[in-house]
This record gives structure tokens, C-alpha cells and sequence, in this order.
DNA sequence: CACTATAATGACGAAACGTCACATGACGGA
DNA sequence: TCCGTCATGTGACGTTTCGTCATTATAGTG
């Protein structure tokens, strides 16, 4: 009755496998070479095969992005481990964010590509579905930090202000920041803005704007970077030491 | 010696009117779907013709992108206009961006598209040199407006903070919410973001964080929401309401 | 050892790309 | 008026990528 029923397993299985290829792909040359039949070559299976888990390039750009999203998150519980004041926690969280985007330039690049509308709008229900839950999962995480915050009273919401807005603020002006700098690549022109310095300006003014105490005239935050990287981060920061991008704050 | 040279203002009128063109392209239907071909058959030209202007489709891209750009900065000129306090009148940019953004969408969606690396990464020098010099045009005129405030004390900026950074900052806060909302799509899952909100609170986050008077707290800046559209915008609000996506503030 | 339902394959036609050999036509000179 | 020249314009063509689907391979069943 039932020859060979290929298991949800093997099939998840070989996804994984494939989305891994990808990803090495993508980091070997340029992600805006990225064919479907390069994968295909790449792989061990044939094009209809690697059809039946993605339904076009747009598709393996979200699954790697959310594969890079679950990186994420595991690197966000790390940081939120930093023993300190629930600003500084936040902080962690940026800093680690910041680290990944200089260690892995391609895995940034991949994350924000997957966010311009052009790949949205030809991604399968499938992965757009999958990338929700990435977001939602994150969301949670933060919004929980932030709620803690709002416990421990080192933040006060204003009324209209939800906890989901808090994270959205941190989110999307870091998000921004990172986008338009990456946008400018190698040829940034005058105004030369620097990954590190915006990412952290935004985050303090938000911080601050939130009225997230400590503020950042009645406490010094180098003190905590300079803790976050020795408690956390310090064979991260070597080895950007060794890549020649050092992390500079 | 010489026979049939084209000049350059030739030149520059038929590169206009393929990009006129191509924006028609990008609204008749979804951007992702644009193709040189497409360009090519909607145009008078041939494709070698074609080719002599745009390197590629990341090229058309771009300096549909840059035109964009061009529109956005009379606006702005245009919500400068706003006679107020000096963060009133950002809060007028702020504005006029958010309207733009709602009115235009698939504009939105090129310029969005168009900082995503996988196009930065094909175009063209002479468009990225061109939204370079976009962006610095932009850079100049924010800058300018940041200066009065300062001049005017209602910003004091902190040692190491250059005009230019804030400039950055508020504008990639507000692009970043752009950008996750509107790569959202339709398909906004759990987490509802609202556009205008979202946009809104990020500006006012950081205006409070740069100490920008007056703050928040000080002011009712509905009011001025409400003046900047019944003075300024009044035309672009109704024809959103007709188009049935009205600005909600 | 067939038989059968399912999975895997890769050849194929369509679509888009980008180029280049050739056509066109404006101008200056005869 | 006609001709020769050369910048410019053209679109057919070879190539790449795409996505499909008729065919082949295979695991399990009786």
C-alpha cells in the first residue's frame, strides 16, 4: 500500500542540507550571484528535487535568513546573560548584533536583501510563514527583557506604549542603521558613517528617549562595553582582531 | 569630421524619458516583476540603445530610485517651509515622508529595494555616484535645519555628536521602520506595526534622546501634526482618504 | 519476482540577458 | 546633387537561468 513514503524527517533533513549549502555558497562569492542551478551543481540532488523545497531563489534567500534569524536568537540569549542593570542586558543584545553583522558580512547581507520587498514579494507562503515565527520568537524574547525592565522600574511606558513597540524602536533603528550603511558597500563617500558608532548612537537615543534609566549622562556605558566584550564576546572580538575589522566602540 | 554627434542634452532628455518610463513600469505592476525586455518594448528604443544608458535592471533601478530622491528633497523643501519651532519643522519632514511613502508606495518600494546590497552590489559607477551625491544633497539640507536648532539652543548637541550623525540617525529610524513594516507585506502576522505610529514614535524617541526641545513631554505635538497637515498637506491627506489608506496620526 | 505508487532525474522550451555585426542616416565635401 | 564617412541605432543571436514534466529508478507489498 504505501512504497516508499519519504518521512517528514528525511525531508527536513535534506532541507537543512541544502539551506547549509546555500549558506556556503553565499559566503564564497557574491549572494547576488546566487543561482538555483549553482545550488542544483552544488548539491547531491538533482533541480527537481531542490524544486520540491523551494519554489525559486527568493525562497532559499528567506530560509537562509531564517536560519541566520535562529543564530540570532541564540547569540541574543547569550548576550541577555550579562549580569548587570536591564539596560545594559539590552545593550549586550546590540553588541552581540553588531559583532555578528562584522563577523559574518554575508550572513547581514543576506538578512537585509531578505527583507527588500523585491524577495518578499516572490517568497513562498511556506518561508514568509517561517519568518514570521523567527520574528514573533525574537519579539518574544525582547518584549520579556523589556517587561523586566518595566518590573525592576528602570522604565516607565507611557501610556499607548506597548512593550512591543519598545522592542520595534530598538529593532528597526538599529535595522536601519546597519541597512543604509551596508547599502553604501565599499564606497562610502564623504559622509562616512561607521557601522559601530551609528548602531550605538541610535540604540542610545532611543534608550534615552525612552527615558530608560540609567540615562546615559548619569552612567558610563564604555564601563559596561568594555565588561560585555571580556565576559562575552572575547574570542568574538579577537577574532575580528585577526580579520583585520576590528570591533571599535 | 563630424557627423550626427549626439549631444549630451539629447542624451540626457532620452535617459529621462526611459527612466519616465520605467516608473510607469514599476507602478502599472509589481517592481520585481521589471524587466530590460519590458523597458526595451514599452520604450521607442532598441535594447543596444537601452544598454547604452543602463548597465543592467539594478541600474534602472537605481536612478528610478535617485529620481525618487530628487521629488523627496522638494518635498521636504516644501514641509521646511512650516513656520514653528525647529523640531516642528522636522517633525514637517517627518511628515511629508510618511505621506509620501503612503501615497507612492511602489516608489517606496524602489527606493527600499534599491539600498538592498543584492542591487547596490550591480550598479552601475555612474549611479551610484549619482545617489551618492542624492544622498548628500539630502545630507546638506537636514544638516542646515539641525544647525538652526542648534543655533537656536533648542538642541545642544554632546561633545563627539556631529550634525551629520544626527541627521543619520533620525533618518535611519525612520527608514528601518519603513522597511520592516513594509517588507512585511500584506501578510502582518501577529505583531501589527503600524506604519504611521511606528514611524512617529521612532522620530520622537530620538528627538527626546538628543534632548531636542521641546520635549515630548512639554508639548503637544498633535497640534502641530495637525497644523503641518491642515497647512501644508491638506491636498495629499484627502487623496489619501480617497484612496481608502488614510493618514492616521 | 513482478507490481505499484512514489520520489528523483535531467532534458527541454521559455524567458531574460547582454553583445555585436550590420544598418541607418546626418553631415561635409566634391 | 550625390557620395563617402562615421557616430549612432538596431535587433538577431548565443548564453544563462528558469521552472516544468515526461521518464526513469526504487522501496515496499503480495
Amino acid at each position: 500500500m504505501s512504497p516508499r513514503m519519504l518521512s517528514p524527517q528525511e525531508f527536513e533533513k535534506r532541507e537543512a542540507e541544502l539551506i547549509s549549502i546555500s549558506r556556503e555558497l553565499f559566503e564564497r562569492e557574491c549572494p547576488s550571484t546566487f543561482t538555483i542551478d549553482k545550488l542544483v551543481d552544488a548539491s547531491p540532488y538533482s533541480k527537481g528535487t531542490v524544486y520540491k523545497h523551494f519554489e525559486g531563489k527568493e525562497d532559499v534567500m528567506m530560509a537562509v535568513c531564517n536560519a541566520c534569524f535562529r543564530d540570532l536568537r541564540e547569540l541574543f540569549e547569550k548576550a541577555l546573560t550579562f549580569k548587570g542593570r536591564s539596560r545594559e542586558k539590552l545593550l549586550s543584545v546590540l553588541v552581540s548584533y553588531i559583532i555578528w553583522a562584522k563577523l559574518r558580512p554575508y550572513q547581514l547581507f543576506i538578512v537585509l536583501s531578505a527583507h527588500s520587498p523585491n524577495v518578499t514579494a516572490n517568497t513562498s507562503e511556506k518561508y514568509q510563514q517561517q519568518h514570521h515565527e523567527c520574528e514573533e520568537q525574537m519579539m518574544t524574547l525582547m518584549c520579556g527583557e523589556i517587561a523586566k525592565a518595566v518590573e525592576q522600574g528602570d522604565l516607565v511606558l507611557s501610556e499607548n506604549m506597548t512593550l512591543e513597540q519598545v522592542t520595534f524602536a530598538l529593532w528597526s533603528a538599529t535595522w536601519g542603521s546597519m541597512a543604509l550603511i551596508i547599502s553604501k558597500g565599499t564606497s562610502s563617500q564623504l559622509q562616512a558613517m561607521e557601522l559601530e558608532r551609528e548602531t550605538f548612537t541610535n540604540g542610545r537615543l532611543i534608550f534615552d528617549g525612552l527615558n530608560w534609566k540609567p540615562l546615559s549622562s548619569e552612567m558610563n556605558y564604555k564601563e559596561t562595553l568594555n565588561r560585555i566584550v571580556k565576559e562575552l564576546f572575547s574570542e568574538e572580538v579577537a577574532e575580528l582582531e585577526k580579520m583585520g575589522t576590528p570591533f571599535s566602540y
